[in-house]
Parts: C-alpha cells; sequence; structure tokens
DNA sequence: TGAAGAAATGAATTAACATTCACTTCATCA
DNA sequence: TGATGAAGTGAATGTTAATTCATTTCTTCA
C-alpha cells in the first residue's frame, strides 16, 4: 500500500469540485448559456478541461447540479414561507412576490435558470425544479382549501401549476436581457420591482381565492 | 431568352413548398424535435435534402414557419373569440378553455410547439407567437378593465403575460408523453380534457375579476 | 528515495447534423 | 432539336463543442 487519500487531498479534490460549480455558476449569469462552455469553466476554474471531468460525467450533469444548488436555496425560502404564520393568501402573496424579487436581484442569473434557450438535456433539468416549487404553492393551496379560504373547486396540483406557470413568464419579460435596460441600483428600480412583484402575486392569490358568491360561469363553444 | 417560368412550374414550386411544411409539420407531430431532421423531412417530402434548401434558407427559418402556420390559426380562433359577444369574463374564459381543448385534440404537435427541449433558434421563434396570444388575451382584459368588470389594480399586458404563463404550463403536464396515456377516443377522455379546460379558465378568469371590495393583502418580507 | 497509484493535462478525437455545391436532370422556346 | 438556364440531387464538407485518453505530474509511504 503505497498511497492513500489523505485529509489534504480530499480536501483539495473538494475544493475543486466547488471551484468547478462556482466557476460554472458564474459563467452563466454573467454571459447566459453562450458562455457556459465546458473549456471556459475549466479556464475558470484554474484547471484544464478534462479535469472538469474527473468531477462530472457530462456539461449536462454538471449544470443541472448547478441549476439544482440554486433551485433548492428557494425551495428553501418558499418553503419557509409556507410554514410560518398568517392565511394561505398571505403566505400565498408572500411567497409568490418574494420569488419575484429575488430573481430580479440576479436577473441575468434568473433568465438563464428559468427561460433562455439552452440545451435539451440542460432544459430537462428544469422540469424538476419547477415541480418543486409547484410542490410548495401546492401545500400552501391545499391548506387554504381545507381552511376555506381557496376555492375548492379546481385541484391543488393544478392551481399550484397554473400560478408557477403565471409568475414565471410574469418575470420573463423584465428579466430577459431586452426588458431589462435600467441600472439595477436605482431606488426607481427597486421600487418599480417591489410593484411588480405585488401585482404578479396579487394576480396568483386572486386566481385562488374562494368566489365569495356562487356565480357560475356560463362557458360556451362557438369553435 | 431560352426559358420563362410557366404557370405549370410554378404551381409545382408552390406545391412542393407546401409538401415540405406539411412533412415537417407531420414529423413533428409524430416524433417531437428529434424527428425533425432535415434529412427527413426531405424524404418525407419525396425529395433530396439539398432540394429543400431550395425553399428555406435554413432548418430553423423551416420550423419557424410551421410554427408561425399552427400559431396562426390558435391566434385567429382566439381573436375571433376575443372580437365575440358577452362579457369580458366569459370572453377570457372561453379563450382559454377553448385553446386547452384544441391543444388537447393534437397532444403531441401542442408539446412539441408549446414546451419541449428544442433547438434554440426554434425556442426563439416560440416567443413570436407567446406575445400574439398574449397581445389577444391582453385586449380582452384590457375590454373588461374599462367595462368595470375586471381589476384595474394590475396592468392589463403583465395580467395577460401571467394568464398566458398559466394556461400554458397547466397544459404542459397533461400534452407531455408522461401525462397522457390514456386512449384519446374515450369519452372519459373527452371529458377529462373538458374539464381541465374549464378548470384552467376559471383560474384564469379569477386572477382578473374584480374584487367586491378592497381588502389590501399585507405583504411581508421574511427572508 | 523510489515504487505505486491517483490526479491533472490538453491536444486529438468524436458525434451529430446542418449546410453546401459540383453535377445531373428537366423545362422552355428560338 | 438543341441551347439555355432553372430545378433537383445527395455525397462531401463544415461546424461546434463535448468528450476522451495517452502522457505527465503529484502524493503517499515502505
Amino acid at each position: 500500500m503505497a498511497y492513500r487519500q489523505t485529509a489534504s487531498v480530499e480536501a483539495r479534490l473538494h475544493d475543486n469540485r466547488a471551484r468547478i460549480l462556482a466557476a460554472a455558476r458564474r459563467l452563466v449569469s454573467e454571459g447566459g448559456w453562450k458562455e457556459a462552455q465546458v473549456a471556459s469553466v475549466a479556464a475558470a476554474a484554474g484547471m484544464a478541461t478534462g479535469t472538469v471531468y474527473r468531477y462530472f460525467p457530462s456539461k449536462a450533469e454538471l449544470f443541472a447540479e448547478v441549476l439544482s444548488a440554486v433551485s433548492q436555496r428557494e425551495v428553501d425560502v418558499l418553503a419557509a414561507i409556507a410554514a410560518s404564520g398568517g392565511s394561505a393568501t398571505q403566505r400565498l402573496h408572500t411567497a409568490v412576490s418574494t420569488f419575484v424579487q429575488r430573481a430580479m436581484r440576479n436577473p441575468r442569473l434568473a433568465y438563464a435558470l428559468i427561460a433562455e434557450p439552452c440545451d435539451k438535456e440542460i432544459d430537462e433539468a428544469r422540469l424538476t425544479y419547477r415541480a418543486a416549487i409547484s410542490e410548495v404553492i401546492r401545500s400552501i393551496v391545499a391548506a387554504g382549501q381545507q381552511a376555506g379560504s381557496l376555492r375548492t373547486d379546481v385541484a391543488a396540483d393544478l392551481a399550484a401549476t397554473v400560478i408557477v406557470g403565471g409568475f414565471m413568464e410574469g418575470l420573463i419579460g423584465p428579466l430577459s436581457p431586452l426588458g431589462r435596460r435600467q441600472r439595477q441600483d436605482s431606488e426607481a428600480y427597486r421600487r418599480s420591482v417591489a410593484a411588480l412583484a405585488d401585482e404578479i402575486a396579487t394576480l396568483a392569490c386572486a386566481s385562488v381565492t374562494a368566489p365569495p358568491s356562487t356565480v357560475r360561469q356560463l362557458p360556451r363553444r362557438p369553435s
């Protein structure tokens, strides 16, 4: 036995892995997916291209991990809100508006992770992420339905999916490179973000709030 | 002058173009984007690969045209609903529910056009399409705001975007190859589609319906 | 110190299609 | 009919990065 992994090596390996993830995340958040090449990541992390493959089996898995790390934090934030006090409506409003505001703090990264056209395989990893967020929203909606404050004529999971799709789409315009020309440091910007977050959250809450009287819609089918 | 395009040639050219578009559309609607290769399209249209390039400058433009043709029909249907009689709420409900039901008639195609991971360039073409649909919804919302039946505390264009994002996302699950195991010909299937369409439309309408009393939310920011 | 094995390297290879183009076939008309 | 130029062909080429792997450099410990 002439070689055994010591603590110092193990630490370096761990550090390398973290550096790769950090570099990958930084590149995406600065230049979107077109900058997110394995060779660039390696260079940014200060190592050779091949080294990246000692830590991640493929580009897709590397970026899936970036995606999942960022997302997990958001899911945790939402889960904390879901578990906090207040009515379901209040929690839903806070959850949506918080998500929007947090996304707007790093618009380039949020845009890349949520909406920017990217490799098929990375795109597939987004599904998991949306599903996790949707599940948190579902739990709030279901609680509100139990409590009687939210409408029960739509399944909680469908409502959650629609809400998530809605606020994500509402975010895309402001997040995208086109819709994002203002300086982020201005007070006006901060206010407009808060207003956007509030409007989107209001729409989300309204969509599931129990109607006061049971005025049934009369759907027609013209086509 | 030894050559001039005659009517018969012109007709053939036009027909070829149409055959390419039809073949492209058929391939996508049968096998999704992985089947949508230029060589396959050419084969399906009964011609050589290079011929396709006499009609379309690139794969992306070819499929952008497929996308826009299918989408335009949907936009037209929605526009007709928007221009029809009834309250804004009724028209919104009908518009959303009609869109959902029509999409479910050809789920594989709708899934590919709306949600399936695909080439960046084709993905970019989707934006135009969503924008057009969003514009129709916006017009309904704006009318409802004018009439006083829809809430005015959110901008019509934002509301429209959120609504579109919501119903598209609500569709994705049922449209995707995973969520679509039933035979489409059963009566049960048709009923479940109608129910889905109604629920999604109900959420959309509720999100913008004017609240009876002005109960302000109290947003908090825990994070 | 040096043998043994792990980690790192980065140039070369691969893969998967889109796209091109030199050539063939077809349509037109003097 | 054959000269002219358009339409059609499909094998060859181009493109763009991801991925590999033979080689080099480090670590460990007898």
